[in-house]
DNA sequence: TTATATGCAAAGACTTTGCCGTTCA
DNA sequence: TGAACGGCAAAGTCTTTGCATATAA
């Protein structure tokens, strides 16, 4: 899926690319999981070890203002981070193995943009998480 | 909606139905819209004022491990706690007033069951958060 | 050059836990 | 009566903030 391009969007506003904001716009470009604060941070530090976890907080704040990053919450303390893609897309959680695949379907967004607008509800934003267990591990019984 | 009933549940469970567990699920109960967990210790201590706000915590654990309650999380640090319905409901938040209304629908339901059928996914939680303008804040343009 | 951004450490917000007295069944 | 529970305060976890220094443009 494309994700939008981070670099434009922060010169765009008038802030600075730093080498930190490379890095987590790179970190968050990358992994195919959803990240949370501390995991990347952790592997920021692979790359700077002296950036700090208050700069990867204060990224993915000014990442969220601009509408480039997405919080995601899972679980009661853990948040979750990725770059938005330029469609809708939501998740499946397996709450066996932990993994999160993405999914797109149209029809889905379409029933509920209906919905909304017979309420004339304007809607800006449709999040669906679904939790289960994947076909790994709906054998193992976990 | 027709809520469970908390207290069978408890008894069935081999838990004790007490005074501060009363009041954390009448409080559930009757409020329209979600609390976090302060919001239900202010309440909760208008009827028992040395009711602490740990014990709410631990009832809403409780009660969540239970399955009577669900945790929804709208904004990063503030978790808001429900009762559960006997059926699935979705959410609509508005951003403007931030008031919540409930909404079902079988069909969307109905095709997220298929889709998950077609990836061999148990699906064991639907969650649906639509947030938006709803149709009094939609013309203030906050 | 200078408005922004970072690092560090300290503070904040929310939640959990340990201990001990209390209470439900 | 005894296991479960609640109150309180202290500790934990995650996140934000103040301040001095560094840096992108």
């Amino acid at each position: 899926m494309p994700t939008i391009d981070g670099e434009r969007v922060l010169r765009g506003a008038g802030r600075r690319l730093t080498r930190q904001r490379q890095i987590v716009l790179e970190i968050l470009g990358r992994s195919r999981v959803h990240l949370d604060a501390e995991a990347i941070h952790r592997r920021a530090k692979r790359r700077d070890p002296r950036l700090s976890l208050s700069t990867v907080y204060r990224t993915l704040n000014l990442l969220k203002e601009l509408g480039l990053v997405e919080e995601r919450c899972f679980e009661r303390t853990h948040h979750h981070f990725e770059l938005k893609t330029l469609s809708e897309h939501f998740h499946f959680t397996c709450l066996g193995c932990g993994k999160v695949s993405e999914f797109q379907n149209p029809k889905v967004e379409g029933v509920l943009r209906n919905l909304a607008m017979d309420e004339r509800f304007k809607l800006e934003k449709i999040c669906i998480c679904l939790s289960g267990y994947c076909a790994d591990c709906r054998g193992k019984g976990s």
